[in-house]
DNA sequence: TCAAGTCTGTAGGCTAGGCGACATGCTTGC
DNA sequence: GCAAGCATGTCGCCTAGCCTACAGACTTGA
């Protein structure tokens, strides 16, 4: 737990814990967990209520690989984006976790972060729950751990198509499987990721990304602006994952 | 279940049940599955007893993509592919499961087999538990359930690793890393792959596997036989994997 | 032991996309 | 409302590795 907090380079001053913050306010995020959905609204309270809670700044590092930390992150509020770097520094985005998600559970799984960093991308309040606790609610609960077999599996599911995607399709078919999987289905556009991001997210460079979605705009496909991609035409986007 | 054993194309004919071969002596092989270290012998023979088993031929479909069976397949004995095919047939092997492992565990976890074909890559011996089943025993045994975390995690590690390296790492260091993975540590040589096999499990054509093979072989590193390498220079490979 | 089938070696053309470089446009904090 | 700092648009070069194609080597079954 020593690098929790830990601020990155150039970025502002560290997190603080909140301990008196705990109220039933924030205890009603917990409510939105899927994970802990089989769980009464009291166990919630004596399972959590006594659980370290941290609020981070944006740009801030939750964990990092050499972090031998063996906790589950529950994320309540603001937004984490969990990467991998190469050698060379290069960026690979693993997924971004969003509120009312968990995150860190390879610690759990006895995996270490297995060369991962999680670094809020939004200012974020963090709920922190140990291996120990987290295998006791296990045992005592099973429901609970049929649930987490499902985001588990989610998590399978999603890195195997990104495996494939990436052995088998040119850039811009991951450009629209992309923008369809982070779609936001009311406003009809994909928000808070630069062309960098997609980038590393996708495997790509930021300015192949840039040039591809150029491309997707003047086929009428989508709009783009500032931080902000409008997708016009759901269809051809679908049609063109599949290439 | 309707497609168990379902023959390739221009393929011997189908696998048979064959529910009398139940013996102790089968019965052993579950003693080495880890995913079930915390049962007895009894429990398992209450447990696995009835089980369904099948045997099947090199080269037959245990399961493919259609397939929306929600099974966990034990495989006592052989080896099994698990791939999934692009739209334009090309094969990505996520991974090869050997005895004393179990596959199929994404239909336990909801998710159907997203995907993925599993096929033999050597005559088999596979026992088949609903998920129904699975799932009862989870509820009861939650420390089974414990080890299965442990399994999924090491899926999912080996997926990320994945993907990071064909999002970083050129053929030769996928290469690499393949023979690393591979190496059985006795005879100091990976079998059982030609090179189309290694290509579709690193994404990488076939020819260019066989050069790049050439060009470590004719640096030390390694000797090539047919389906066979030999790995000469552990270091220097280790070294060639970060690239 | 031979023949068919599979696996491996090798070579040339071709292109997606990496890489670097620079210019312009937002936007945010002071 | 301005300036610094990001984010985006665009260009050209260049190479890894795809694709095709063919020939030689090994293995296996009849």
């Amino acid at each position: 737990m020593s690098v929790l907090g830990r601020v990155l380079p150039s970025k502002r001053n560290a997190p603080i814990t909140s301990r008196d913050e705990r109220t039933s306010l924030l205890m009603r995020h917990l409510i939105h967990v899927d994970l802990f959905r089989d769980l009464s609204k009291s166990e919630m309270e004596r399972l959590f209520g006594h659980l370290p809670m941290y609020t981070f700044p944006k740009d801030t590092l939750v964990y990092t690989p050499e972090d031998a930390s063996e906790n589950l992150y529950i994320l309540k509020m603001g937004a984490v984006d969990i990467y991998r770097l190469s050698e060379e520094g290069k960026r690979l985005s693993i997924r971004r976790v969003f509120m009312a998600s968990v995150f860190g559970e390879m610690g759990l799984l006895g995996q270490s972060m297995h060369g991962c960093f999680a670094e809020t991308v939004a200012p974020s309040l963090v709920c922190v729950m140990s291996r120990a606790e987290m295998e006791n609610l296990l045992r005592q609960r099973p429901d609970v751990g049929l649930r987490f077999f499902k985001v588990i599996g989610d998590r399978l599911k999603s890195l195997e198509d990104q495996l494939a995607r990436l052995a088998f399709s040119p850039v811009r078919a991951r450009v629209a499987a992309f923008l369809l999987t982070h779609l936001d289905p009311k406003s009809q556009e994909v928000r808070g990721f630069t062309h960098e991001e997609i980038g590393d997210s996708i495997g790509a460079l930021r300015s192949t990304v840039t040039q591809t979605l150029g491309e997707l705009a003047r086929v009428g496909v989508v709009e783009v602006k500032h931080k902000r991609v409008y997708v016009r035409n759901f269809q051809e986007l679908a049609v063109l994952v599949r290439e």
